[in-house]
DNA sequence: CGAAAGGCTCTTTTT
DNA sequence: GAGCCTTTCG
């Protein structure tokens, strides 16, 4: 099969493009991944590029993996040899292969948010500096968005003109020490670390100049300084480097994302080629229209021409809500008669909102109406207090000096060192610069002798030096011992098995996601022994929210607008569509901030292939309060005449929400135009009765595919194709309260019953 | 020291 | 409404 079968003339051109300095600037659906594998194809097999030499980067483990699953299909064993990761992941490799030549241990641990924040917890609080006036989390805030401009402590306390930077700035110091001391690196170190190892060691950077000849960055408009750095460090010599992005999905400024990146390239790169993709694959004419109402408000940003020549689709559904409850329980209702009357699976489903707090009522409702639901984000597997403590107690055996890892542990399951005593510790640790592991065992041995390092209570002694004695023992058969074989002992030695299954339930769930990491664990026995720890823990800790996501599997995706992006679904319903949430209240007085929360909702909108639910409810409980919100003034900039202002697109909308027995039901039987071609807010063009205490009937489903009529379209023996379950034979046909009920025999996915108005069927 | 209870403050989005 | 921190008591 040739390589450029079935690509458009821009993806043509992007896939052939001559070596150099390469920029596609792709819009939402537009085949970007398939432009991408396909130019690292081309590369491999028609200039003959070895594998080897070709560096791929994405901003998430799924997207890398999906890269390798699609060029394995491409190029077979060829992808085995190429580069494939993550920024973060990348550089943390390069970092280990060459960490003697900054002063690193190859056995760097990684910490991730919870643990940087009790870093600069724990730096607060020996600084004297008061939590209120400077919360760990600005801080923490401030020193990462510091490193990812690849300002050190040093630079940045220069550049520091307030109070409040002149105290960032001993916190940032304090900071970067600890790390160091405890042989660890955050997030943002990961990356600047390995700009620095670049900058400091020319003979080193050329070895991976040379290696690398050929880059390709995936969403680039999300990059930072620190990773724009890395790639023209990286690209320098060869200067072949490709970026993939779009500027109206950059959604991640508040992670120090800089679109300024795409505009810095093309000044970096005079000879820059540029590729505009911009025929949409994904979605309805009418979806792709909407997003485009939605984006085009933004005034800085460079206008594309999207188009499609996908049909136009049904109307986009607009529903006001009650409240939050009613919100989750219309979207489990409009799943609910899609899956059963329009030929939709579960998993074609996605729900969409703005802040994960939100994921609550809709599971809520799901559980209510057993509908099978993928949620992602939330309290991640990694992330639950049980996972992380026993990763914690394998990374103090794997690296004693890490006193975040010893701190969470110490005392868990409860053995006695309380907070007094731990703050002695951290204050001898503190006076002799040393680890707190290596404290404690001062402090043990010390105690009671002339000299003695702290005066302790000989039972707190006993607590802390049978601590000791359990790690020492740890460590000393470590060696001996797989990665599965080591947890088990611990979970014995530490007694954390006995704490975790208390014989409540809940413990029982705890034990299970201990087990879970233990299954997890057992994949990584066949790697070099040396490493395997390493791998495990640096991936427990890179792994990201939407690398768990499994499409294959049946259920609704419950996700925020910001994991979506990347992703597509045949169905989405965007939930909490009201000013103060979608837009986010806190973007309310930036400008800049507002454009990202619109080109949010616009990633949001875009990935919906065949239909959109854009919903918000007039009410509802936020931060444990009750607030009204307007509806989005992003609903007002989707031109008029693409949507249908009650809801009623889909299903038996107006049942009375079970869950609620005071639910109203919808406003109105007619459908009316949303919004008025004015522009104004939707409230001001429709003022909102007050709602009917009971429900009204619901009115005959609208038909999305076809008018109305009182014949059949389909006869039986008819050949038909869905774009779900392929093709097949249409067994019957009949009508149904105005709507079409045709049975199909599938080819591949056996009889289904569809009800025309809903199922895409076509003849085929 | 540890468990339990009550009060406080915030919550955007995450590699 | 939840998680975090502080307070209180055993």
């Amino acid at each position: 099969m040739s390589l450029l079968e079935g690509l458009n003339p821009a993806q043509r051109e992007a896939v052939i493009a001559p070596s150099g300095p390469l920029l596609i600037l792709a819009g939402p659906g537009s085949g970007k991944t398939r432009v991408i594998t396909h130019r690292i194809a081309n590369l491999i097999q028609r200039e003959g590029v070895n594998p080897h030499r070709i560096m791929a980067v994405t901003f998430t483990n799924k997207a890398a993996t999906e890269m390798k699953v699609r060029l394995s299909k491409l190029v077979g064993r060829d992808a085995e040899g190429l580069t494939v990761g993550t920024f973060h992941a990348t550089c943390s490799r390069i970092l280990r292969r060459e960490a003697d030549h900054i002063g690193l241990s190859p056995h760097f641990v990684i910490y991730d948010e919870d643990d940087q924040l009790s870093l600069v917890k724990s730096v607060l609080k020996e600084l004297e500096i008061d939590e209120k006036r400077f919360s760990p989390r600005g801080c923490l805030s401030e020193i990462s968005s510091a490193k990812s401009e690849l300002r050190d402590p040093l630079q940045y306390s220069e550049f520091a003109q307030s109070y409040r930077q002149e105290v960032v700035a001993r916190v940032y110091r304090r900071y970067q020490e600890l790390l160091s001391q405890n042989g660890a690196l955050d997030f943002d170190d990961l990356l600047a670390t390995a700009v620095e190892l670049f900058r400091t060691n020319p003979e080193v950077l050329e070895r991976y100049q040379e290696r690398y000849q050929h880059l390709l960055v995936d969403e680039f408009q999300d990059t930072n300084v620190a990773q724009y750095a890395f790639v023209r460090q990286l690209g320098g010599k060869h200067r072949n480097v490709c970026v993939v992005g779009d500027p109206d999905q950059s959604i991640y400024s508040w992670r120090s994302a800089d679109i300024r990146n795409i505009l810095n390239f093309e000044q970096d790169y005079p000879d820059l080629k540029v590729v505009l993709l911009e025929q949409n694959y994904r979605s309805t004419g009418t979806i792709l229209e909407a997003a485009q109402g939605v984006i085009s408000a933004n005034t800085k940003r460079k206008s594309k021409k999207l188009w499609t020549e996908n049909p136009r689709g049904g109307p986009i559904a607009i529903f006001e809500a009650y409240n939050e409850e009613e919100e989750a329980s219309y979207v489990a209702r409009e799943i609910e008669w899609l899956v059963s009357h329009g030929g939709h699976r579960l998993r074609d489903f996605s729900v969409m909102y703005r802040t994960n707090a939100q994921s609550r009522a809709l599971e809520k409702a799901f559980r209510y109406y057993t509908i099978r639901y993928k949620l992602v984000g939330g309290v991640r597997f990694y992330e639950r207090r049980e996972v992380k403590d026993i990763l914690a107690y394998l990374r103090l055996l794997q690296n004693p000096a890490d006193g975040v890892a010893l701190a969470r542990v110490v005392n868990m399951p409860p053995r006695g060192i309380g907070d007094r005593t731990m703050a002695e510790i951290e204050r001898i640790a503190e006076q002799r610069g040393i680890s707190l592991f290596g404290a404690i065992r001062a402090a043990v041995s010390e105690n009671g002798t002339a000299g003695k390092a702290a005066q302790l209570a000989s039972r707190v002694r006993n607590s802390l030096a049978a601590f000791l004695e359990m790690m020492d023992g740890l460590l000393q058969e470590k060696s001996e011992l797989g990665i599965e074989q080591l947890l088990d002992l611990a979970l014995e030695r530490t007694g954390y098995r006995a704490f975790v299954l208390d014989g409540t339930d809940e413990g029982r769930e705890r034990w299970e996601n201990v087990q879970e990491l233990r299954t997890v664990a057992k994949e990584y026995e066949h790697l070099v022994p040396e490493t395997a720890m390493d791998m495990f823990l640096e991936e427990a800790t890179l792994m990201s929210d939407v690398d768990g996501l499994k499409e294959e599997e049946e259920g609704v995706t419950l996700i925020t607008l910001h994991a979506a992006k990347g992703l597509e679904y045949p169905c989405v319903f965007i939930v909490g569509m009201e000013d103060g949430i979608c837009p986010h209240s806190r973007s309310f007085d930036d400008p800049a901030a507002m454009e990202e929360e619109r080109r949010l909702c616009y990633v949001g909108i875009t990935r919906a292939m065949q239909r959109l639910w854009l919903v918000y409810a007039t009410r509802r409980t936020l931060y444990g309060n009750m607030s009204y919100n307007e509806p989005s003034r992003f609903l007002a900039d989707i031109p008029p005449g693409l949507a249908d202002g009650n809801g009623a697109h889909a299903a038996g909308t107006a049942r009375p929400s079970p869950l609620h027995v005071s639910s109203p039901g919808r406003r109105s039987p007619e459908p009316r135009s949303w919004p008025a071609p004015n522009g104004k807010k939707a409230q001001e063009i429709a003022p909102t009765p007050p709602r009917p205490r009971t429900s009204l009937p619901p009115p005959a489903p609208q038909p999305l595919a076809t008018p109305r009529s009182a014949e059949p379209q389909f006869r039986p023996g008819d050949r038909v194709y869905h774009p779900a379950f392929g093709n097949g034979v249409v067994v019957s046909s009949q009508m149904q309260r105005g709507d079409e009920e045709v049975t199909v025999a599938f080819e591949q996915r056996g009889v289904k019953k569809l009800a025309l108005s809903f199922a895409p069927l076509q003849r085929a």
